[in-house]
DNA sequence: AACCTCAACTTAACCGGTTAATCATAGGGG
DNA sequence: CCCCTATGATTAACCGGTTAAGTTGAGGTT
């Protein structure tokens, strides 16, 4: 295992018969270098394989071009965090490669893992810091935020008022958009009694989509029945039979999310019912499973990937510079109607 | 937004009233420093909030303490990607964050992003570069190696040989082991006409599985009936569908991936063959998903988080220069027996 | 008291780039 | 013909740490 030196700025100065600061203004493809010289200096940086050294570079320039991406690893981790984190990083990878910007991971989910963030950022070793929805309020955020690092985060963050004034800028889909047209759907098909599986209440996604719920039945004139859950396919199962159990009658269930409802549906399959026929089912997020039971979910699609590049794309400007960039992105959600309602 | 000045070493050194590579020994846990001293150093870190600049650390220690993850985003990424790549991440990042380094991801499956990738690299700016399952034979993991970069490869790299010598060592899991397993399940459950759903032939995973197929029936004296997938459900569904065309008396097949596993149960269905009684159908994976499949599938638990962390360990050995390292760490697979066969 | 040792600190060189300030040279204007 | 100005290169300072080499002084020897 040859640990070969690596040629430095220094040694292709050297041959290519120039100094140091001419060979950086090409490499960093500088005007006012003349076609001659500049075509000896590319000539050596081949010849040597030269590659700058980063550390030398961010040094100097204060940048790292490089993003952090946390992601909460809370006790709780839920399965359908698979599904989301992959979709998440695959949009932020997506965007970051074509900047030229490198993703850094971290997990942050104990207090110690916090610290561990809040250094490594202050520390310069990233340009800016993404955050992938957090659960509960999270002051980690408005934290960096408010030390000048460059913030943004999926899902928007609970608590914004008191912040110091530091308004931790987010992007985030459309909840209540979504369940307004979902529960809509099952209002015009005639269903009347239509309870709701409702999400965590300490994450945005539980608390809007609860709320899109509520006013929809509201606007309908329709009587609301809430079974709490947290996103996992076990609570699912379990809230479906509390709510069965409270209105044998229901004929129309909105589940917060797909993992949920699938558990709804093992549920509502044990007790005898039938999807949808006696019980219309509509779940939210759309992942790819949904498309594969029995029956197929109808259910709220949410661009999980798409998230993810405009957080990166945002979180590039801000680093830039840009001003006048918007406080919220949100994007829309869209229904889609398979055979469960 | 204030960019609120660091400190550095120097501020730090002139509020203790000592000189920087005072400070320097303090913050590193040197010994030999005074406790008075070493005491007023920490004060004054404690009060200026010093963080050590990382990109000045690196530069004379030629070390950055992280390491890069290499994904292959390649064009036929496929859903249990989306399953397996969690996994490996989090194994990797708990292990990384135990040893307080930090993970760079980085997707490379175009040309392109292997020169990224590669120079990435070579800049050092990671100590060591980790490869998840590639698919084909990709000569990076070698370039890599052979440049003096530590690696180290999930799943055995295909075409070992020919690498100038340089064997890049991996993480994998019995693959054959576990095939074994579940191939000698289904003969001493009295199953005849055992047919397979094999993966890609251009993936370890793929051709280990296939191979352990081959062998146990060999061994049983049993013909053997193979259909290929990719791994995606729908291809299990064409493969199944294939296989029983081909042998309407089939009573058991091994399907190479719990994704397709999927796929053959959805066809079996619509085959009007019943599982197991008709047909008895193992996976490989285990994913969450296959314990709520209908019926539960019976498959070969792969422990993937486990493979994560287990190349983290490696690599972080290989970084600090420990000798006799093995070329290959292979897990332990088994067969979790549920009720699909 | 002179000398040596050794622990503990400081000095200063170095890592590999960037970039402001400086300098050389050729061309144009008076 | 001389001076001034661009243009394009070089010089050197600097980024913020680490660490080898050098300095200092307290304590032990003879």
């Amino acid at each position: 295992m040859v640990t070969r030196e690596r040629p430095t700025l220094e040694a292709v100065a050297r041959r290519a018969g120039v100094s140091r600061a001419t060979v950086s203004r090409v490499v960093n493809g500088s005007t006012s270098v003349a076609a001659s010289i500049r075509e000896a200096v590319t000539r050596a940086v081949d010849e040597l394989g030269y590659v700058p050294n980063q550390a030398a570079r961010s040094l100097v320039t204060q940048r790292t071009e490089s993003i952090a991406l946390i992601l909460p690893e809370t006790a709780n981790r839920v399965f359908s965090d698979d599904l989301f984190f992959p979709a998440i990083i695959r949009g932020v990878g997506v965007e970051l490669e074509a900047a030229d910007k490198q993703l850094v991971l971290m997990m942050a989910g104990s207090l110690k893992s916090h610290g561990r963030v809040e250094r490594y950022a202050v520390a310069g070793h990233v340009d800016g810091v993404m955050f992938a929805s957090m659960h509960g309020e999270d002051p980690l955020p408005g934290t960096l935020a408010s030390l000048g690092i460059p913030v943004i985060c999926s899902g928007r963050p609970l608590s914004l008022p008191n912040l110091r004034g530091t308004q931790v800028p987010y992007v985030d889909v459309d909840h209540f958009g979504g369940v307004c047209a979902a529960v809509r759907h099952l209002v015009a098909a005639g269903r009347r009694r239509i309870a709701t599986i409702a999400g965590p209440q300490d994450m945005v996604a539980g608390i809007d989509r609860l709320a899109g719920y509520q006013a929809t039945l509201d606007e309908a004139g329709l009587a609301q029945h809430v079974a709490l859950g947290d996103f996992t396919r076990e609570s699912g199962i379990q809230a479906m039979r509390t709510l069965l159990a409270d209105d044998p009658k229901l004929d129309a269930v909105f589940v917060a999310s797909d993992m949920m409802a699938h558990g709804a549906l093992i549920a509502l399959k044990d007790a005898g019912r039938r999807v949808p026929s006696d019980v219309a089912v509509i779940g939210f997020d759309d992942f790819e499973i949904s498309r594969y039971s029995d029956p197929p979910l109808t259910t709220v699609r949410q661009p999980i990937a798409d998230m993810g590049r405009t957080m990166a794309r945002q979180l590039l400007r801000l680093i830039n510079g840009e001003h006048g960039l918007p406080d919220a992105v949100v994007l829309p959600t869209e229904l889609v109607v398979r055979e469960s309602a």
